[in-house]
DNA sequence: CATGAATGAGCATTCATTCAT
DNA sequence: TATGAATGAATGCTCATTCAT
């Protein structure tokens, strides 16, 4: 018995251990540099381990997402709080979102920004990390409807429009930072989520 | 005489065509697909072929780009109109913008989601069609702008605004357009866009 | 316990196999013709098996090198033998040097003829087979030095002047062999060592 | 008439200026650099024009050597002189023959270090700049023997066997210059070159 | 559970050369 | 005489993946 769940613990430290070579390869090198090899390599493993742990690199990718969701979801729970105005801690929340993705440029390109197969049928999407997170988005939308702070009550539209509004200036900002005379970086953000937020408030 | 433009003719002809099949490629398979090989494959000529039109790959790509941001421009530039209200002229162009991505969403994907060098040097970027696609953008806000219906003034600020708001809404349709269970797409264009133009506008 | 002896076995013979199918490469049609592409035709692998035991072209003709260097080196000793007066030793050695160079020129060509860049910081050159090669050279020079038997007594200078003659002989006739209207080969070898050894002798 | 003439002139011009430009890649870039491309490039006409001129590339570096051994020819020409002692001439003259290599190195490397087909038939080689670069020294050996200052009198077993001496300095030099500790290589230029002529002299 | 060996397919690019004009 | 267009073959190398062990 105690034998078994040694080794199962094991097999899930040796899977971890994939997963985080495989991010910081992401993180430092890009995209492209994550190849099964490289991945072995690093953790000093054979290519073939991998697959034991993983069907394919497809599928190694999409655990990583799963995985960089949840940590985006703990920032922003973090940054939003919990009393206070709700609609300054959707802006916290968002702001949180902005930042997280600027500061974790290969973690949120490969989330956001790769095109992934959906997982497996819908069920399992409702039950993803990413869900979770925009759950988690809309909760606190929610709670600006509630207290009649927003003029639009569809919480799920504006979740959305919100969302693409804070994906759109940090996939920008990751994609073409050095490429354009943008204006200084903080001050976009606060006036970007400012018009969005301000074009929903009464 | 004659024969001398025939040739200069039929070889922009084959210059086009490689331009297309590379753009076919994107949009069918993906970004990974366009390898100079494929190309050469798909319009039935030899690899070699290719580099006597581009000099290499990057090129080709960058050639691309250029074509897209002009056809793109191109199209904004009819949706905006021009006469009417600035502000609804505006919307119409940020809506354009949107629709274009969506409609080819691998040249939009090639031109604003994959990270590029900076040409080359800095003129060069101030004359790229990209640049000129923004421009228009901006003349657009300016216009906003001097008839005094936007409560924010600094037209290089607002403009990126705007664009970081409609490339978010752009990029996450085509990236996660069928793995997640998104609102009605147009509704949640014009809410979005509308939230966006509604925080600035007076 | 046997089998990974065995396997051990079984991938130094690959191994082997690969250089000497490079060097019959070399031997039969040049330096031009060794293209890992050839070499894994001849020995019926793949071309990504050759990866698997040298890290890369380079790598594989530095090898290639070694061995025949140390080809090299067991015939001098023999020819140079043991006892006897040591000039005569000296340039049984020398003549045993050219002998080798002529029945092997692709071996000689690849070894001397070909620049390298020297392996890896200077400890790894004075280690190498080549080296020691030389090295055997002068230690027969120090002998006749020695036995007072040369007016110049450096060694070193001496070593590498002689390694000059032989090495222009050697080279001479493997590049220059058809194209070129020689007196006989053994005369020509004879007259070029004595020449020199008696240039040096006292 | 004039035409015509004119004609050729131009003709032997631009001959004249593909040789120039394949040297000139020769000297810098060494013999790999040198494709008929790269030639095209450089005199800025299109690569198929080299074949009006030359049958092949063998062809065309075929005349590069003829070109480099009459350049060789003067140099040593220039270095023997005319009076004085002949012994003293002819070590001037090997002399500047290994100078010659050293300093084109890539001149040298090509025309002979390289293996080549023999141009075409036995009397095309006879009167090949290659031979009367080496009659020159045969010349210049000859004196020394009428003179009865050698005791060996086989002009050209002599002539040969001085040629392999400096052709071994000279191409050792050039290939492993930086990758063995010689000794100084003035120093070592003179005591080879003292050693063979010693070697042979009465 | 983990691996070492091996592979087939693919990559961007360069080459010497030919042919119709 | 000269060229522009085109090609087939080759280059070194890396990839994701499989299979026997």
């Amino acid at each position: 018995m105690g034998v078994a769940e040694r080794k199962q613990r094991e097999k899930l430290a040796l899977r971890q251990e994939i997963l985080t070579a495989a991010r910081h390869l992401f993180a430092k090198e890009g995209y492209e540099s994550v190849s099964m090899r490289r991945i072995a390599e690093k953790i000093e493993y054979s290519p073939t381990t991998i697959y034991l742990h993983f069907k394919d690199k497809d599928d190694l990718i999409q655990q990583l997402c799963e995985e960089s969701f949840a940590l985006l979801t703990r920032r922003i729970q973090k940054a939003v709080g919990t009393g206070g105005d709700p609609v300054e801690r959707l802006k916290k929340g968002l702001r949180a979102y902005v930042e997280f993705g600027i500061q974790h440029p290969n973690h949120y390109r490969t989330t956001f920004m790769t095109p992934h197969e959906p997982p497996d049928g819908e069920k399992n999407m409702q039950e993803s990390e990413g869900m979770r997170a925009f759950q988690f988005l809309a909760q606190s939308v929610t709670e600006c409807v509630k207290a009649g702070r927003f003029r639009e009550t569809d919480v799920m539209a504006i979740s959305q429009a919100l969302w693409s509004v804070v994906h759109g200036v940090t996939s920008l900002q990751i994609t073409h930072y050095r490429c354009f005379p943008w204006v200084e970086q903080n001050r976009l953000i606060d006036l970007t989520l400012d018009a969005a937020i301000g074009g929903f408030a009464r």
